[in-house]
DNA sequence: TTGTAGGCGTTATCAG
DNA sequence: CTGATAACGCCTACAA
């Protein structure tokens, strides 16, 4: 391994010289310091993280848990906020142990903060783990324990709603993960129930078309039962991203046409790549939001800032010729 | 931050006693050792890595390089490897940044080895990249530069080809993604063509199914589509899991029964919960074989024991009642 | 502008 | 068995 000290007998100057001059210190002449720069380079040194973490306290690292690999869920926004840190100078680390483990772990590490992806709709510890590195969790836990980010999924759903009807729409169907497994699914068909409910006086029954889970052949098969059993709707929430493209293969199945036939909007976390066979309108908090706020807070934390002990993102509509107005 | 300075402290010893003690050290006295580490956990004492690891030159870490999040392909076996690498006391870290800007983090990290997956079909790196940790490689890439280990596609989908020869078919099947753009899936459907032709003299046009990925949806269309045309066969051998579950929905859409009508047999690295609503004949390295030829393979380059400069797996069959005899 | 010295928390090597 | 003490690689006053 090649330290401070190689890289300052082969420039013939001290090792603090050195340390200075790779830290882009004011203190030494531009020359010295180009020269040491090269050496640095030719010699192929890498800064020692741990020597350096030890006297300066941090480590320009955060660690992020992630319990559940498994679950590609939250893989765009990871991908997203290592970037962004990146670009602020820390290195991202994961760690897919249990939450205790990864926390302790990540403490043991000296990491500047800790990003947690709270499991969607379970619950995290109880208990506050002891932690010297401050916590930022995404995803509400029952009880919040630290700061929070999250994504207002049932205002979503509502909105979607709402747009509808206000451009004609009577017979409005939500289409989703009704097992009541999972919290967050739950919340997005209140959402529906509540956002028909605000606009419609009178109680009208509502239409909901329940898949048996996320993938696309749950919201294909869904819709296609829903068809065949002579049902029809002007427009159809749709609760996920897979779950419309599934909803759309069936309506081709069907000859139903995109927009004549039926309206769509479908929830997602608006995506960059947009890989619709159709443009499809999407309601819900797009992910450059969600990743630049956490980011911000990170760093802020980082930095001792304050930050607000709960972040409810709220959700955006990006309407597109999926959705026509009914007179 | 407590450090066994203020450990020391409270026990009323030195520090270098502390030291020893929890280390677990003979040659401090049991009950002197006893109190120590009761001290220590009254205070809630975390040993620094960056300490420790800047004296004993080891961090009791292995960083595991993973640039494609996204892709949950290897969601499992990394979760398993994860905990036999705990088993052994040590701690996975994982990065999903480029693997040359990966590797250079692990540096200056200092784990003690580093693991990549080798996104599949792609080619890595094609210099050796400045390392001082010893890297080993999941997945071949086009020109080995670290050893690698490997699981043999061709020979598995051979396997299946054979057993189903032997027990009698003649009309088999085989469903993949043939679009060419995955190295590793071309690897299956050559051993499919060359499988047949091993067993059968005469020239037999190989009756190929395509589908257009790797969904459960892509199964179940391509399965259609081939039903539709009004083709038949008497065995499919499936070239992944999910592909498998498609086309078993599209066998019971026109009343096909496994394995009456079409026996199965389904590529896979056979998964720890068996999820198939009926059970499937499986050829592939099981996961366990993967991981524990990983793990073996990391301790191994930790304690700087050699390690073959490449593994390659060899495929197991699991047969089971998804596979009929033909007389 | 450069060099010297002290110390970060731990481990390891000696003396006691 | 226990306690000093010297590293480990780097940073940061402070001195030259």
């Amino acid at each position: 391994m090649v330290t401070i000290k190689d890289i300052a007998k082969a420039a013939g100057v001290s090792y603090s010289t050195v340390s200075k001059a790779l830290r882009d210190s004011p203190l030494v002449k531009p020359p010295t310091k180009k020269k040491i720069v090269n050496i640095a380079n030719e010699l192929g040194y890498q800064p020692n993280v741990a020597a350096r973490s030890l006297v300066s306290k941090k480590s320009d690292t955060v660690g992020v848990v992630w319990p559940t690999v498994e679950r590609a869920a939250h893989a765009a926004l990871i991908t997203k906020i290592n970037d962004q840190l990146e670009n602020h100078g820390y290195t991202t680390l994961l760690s897919i142990n249990k939450v205790e483990a990864a926390i302790n772990t990540f403490n043991r590490l000296q990491v500047d903060a800790i990003l947690m992806f709270n499991d969607q709709g379970q619950d995290g510890p109880d208990t506050p783990l002891p932690s010297n590195v401050p916590i930022l969790s995404y995803g509400i836990a029952k009880n919040p324990l630290y700061p929070t980010v999250d994504v207002n999924r049932r205002d979503a759903i509502k909105l979607a709603v709402h747009t509808l009807v206000d451009i004609g729409h009577k017979n409005i169907a939500f289409i989703g993960d009704m097992s009541q497994r999972d919290q967050l699914q739950d919340e997005k068909v209140s959402g529906f129930t509540e956002g028909m409910k605000e606009r419609f006086q009178e109680a009208t029954a509502d239409v909901l078309i329940p898949a048996s889970g996320l993938e696309l052949y749950d919201g294909y098969l869904a819709m296609k039962k829903f068809l065949q059993a002579g049902k029809t709707t002007t427009a159809v929430v749709s609760g996920s991203y897979d779950l419309t493209r599934g909803v759309i293969r069936a309506l081709n199945e069907y000859n139903l046409s995109i927009p004549k036939d039926v309206s769509i909007i479908s929830y997602d976390n608006i995506p960059q790549t947009n890989t619709f066979e159709v443009p499809i309108s999407l309601v819900g908090v797009p992910n450059d939001v969600i990743t630049s706020t956490i980011t911000d807070a990170l760093l802020n934390m980082i930095n001792k800032k304050q930050v607000p002990q709960s972040i409810v993102l709220e959700p955006e509509i990006k309407l597109n010729e999926s959705c026509l107005a009914l007179e």
